[in-house]
DNA sequence: TAAATTTGCTTAGAGGCATTAAGGAAAAAT
DNA sequence: ATTTTTCCTTAATGCCTCTAAGCAAATTTA
């Protein structure tokens, strides 16, 4: 241990970490997700291939944490967007995720496109990386809908509009979030929710394409719509375009 | 040639061609789309790997013409579906398409899985079975939309309404298709399309499992959202269940 | 019918991948 | 100064895709 409370042994271990995954992220990126193998990895960097062993127990694993940086990455962009507006606008707030959401997409589509269409479909396990950091990502939704809702309530349907079955799986969803919301509430959030996230998936997994090159205002359209489910008023961007990445 | 027209060893080629295409979709459903390699489909029929080179030109192809065998069977579930109402009804056909678009879905749900989230990204030549077949699939919507259109108008936005970007858009791919639908219909189509094709999407690419276990009933309520904006009444399924499938 | 050709398959082999095993060298701890 | 831990190496197994060379049977041609 030294001064920082951290061996000189676990700082290398760290950079080398950050290095492994950083090479993954440049195969994706250049290569796409086929060419992220151990082996090519370790080449990358000069390594050899089972080295990478003493870091990842393997492959699934090395995915899982490039997903979950991703995640991770994707989050912040969210949450540095929705802090720059005031604290009580949630609905500008709101909008400012959803939008930070699309723009880190369309500047990294290879990094969401993996973070979907995953090659990996098992892993699931609910304590993993990848997990974690999906939950955080649906936290923030979830939060600022939460102090929207405490603050100035949107509309929600009856409840005997709400069909049984969806109620009672909503119900078990409301408790295990811990925000609070009503059966209700959760509904109209997942209304929203399925056709913005519907609609980037769909975006990115190049099913819409047939149609539209520039799907940048028909994501717009869908938030104008969705805006007043929420009791918003859809709002013009006002900030600056999306930053170009390089992906 | 015989009397059929067909020389015998054209019949074996294509058997042969069919059980190929048959033993790929049985690893698909048992084993995963990870199993689908040349290799073990060759092992599966008892013959040697590379012999499957003389069916196929690659792994690529087998894929892509297997995905083809699953949007040709979908389409068709779907033209069964519909052309079970009467010719005249077109809200009822649509209907019954959308409904049968998911009931093969679920059960099918490797199958269609693999359309979508297909390992393959590349191909995409615009001449390749998969392509045609997804042509002949998108063909069955714009067509009842048409005559729905034709027979009794939905509601379209005022042309000042739609974004210009939207709109020229559009226009392109209005020309291409040849139905002869005002740029505006073709909006409100897409709008449907991406809603509901949107949530299938996400429901098979487990993007919704974290709320709902049981998708149907909010497929159901997609489409009662959907019917009006199109004009229809939307009507509780008469017609038996899904059937069920294997997978 | 006999020869030539085409077709369908085989095995061999190159090169890549994931992963395990065994061992060497350097760094850290004792 | 010695032991232990850590990091990395090469070797090897067994899978994969795909090409090459060649055999045998079916088909076509003469």
């Amino acid at each position: 241990m030294t001064a920082q409370g951290v061996s000189r042994r676990e700082r290398v271990r760290q950079a080398t970490l950050a290095e492994i995954r950083a090479a993954a992220r440049r195969l994706l990126i250049e290569q796409g997700s086929q060419a992220v193998t151990i082996n090519a990895v370790a080449r990358e960097m000069g390594m050899s291939g089972p080295a990478l062993y003493h870091y990842f127990a393997g492959h699934d694993e090395l995915v899982g944490a490039v997903t979950a940086d991703f995640f991770r990455e994707l989050t912040e962009a969210m949450e540095t967007a929705r802090d720059a507006c005031p604290p009580g606008e949630h609905g500008a707030r709101l909008l400012a995720a959803c939008r930070a959401m699309r723009s880190w997409s369309v500047s990294h589509r290879a990094e969401f496109g993996w973070v979907f269409a995953s090659p990996i479909t098992a892993e699931r396990r609910p304590d993993s990386p990848r997990e974690l950091a999906g939950r955080d990502f649906e936290q923030i939704f979830l939060e600022e809908i939460a102090e929207l809702w405490k603050s100035r309530r949107f509309p929600v349907p009856a409840p005997e509009e709400l069909p049984a079955s969806i109620r009672e799986q909503l119900r078990a969803y409301a408790d295990s979030t811990g925000v609070g919301l009503p059966v209700e509430a959760i509904h109209v959030f997942m209304s929203c929710w399925i056709r913005l996230y519907g609609l980037l998936c769909m975006e990115v997994l190049n099913q819409l394409d047939f149609v539209y090159s520039d799907m940048e205002p028909v994501f717009e359209e869908c938030l104008r719509e969705i805006a007043p489910k929420l009791g918003l008023d859809y709002e013009t961007e006002t900030t600056a375009k999306a930053v170009p990445g390089r992906s």
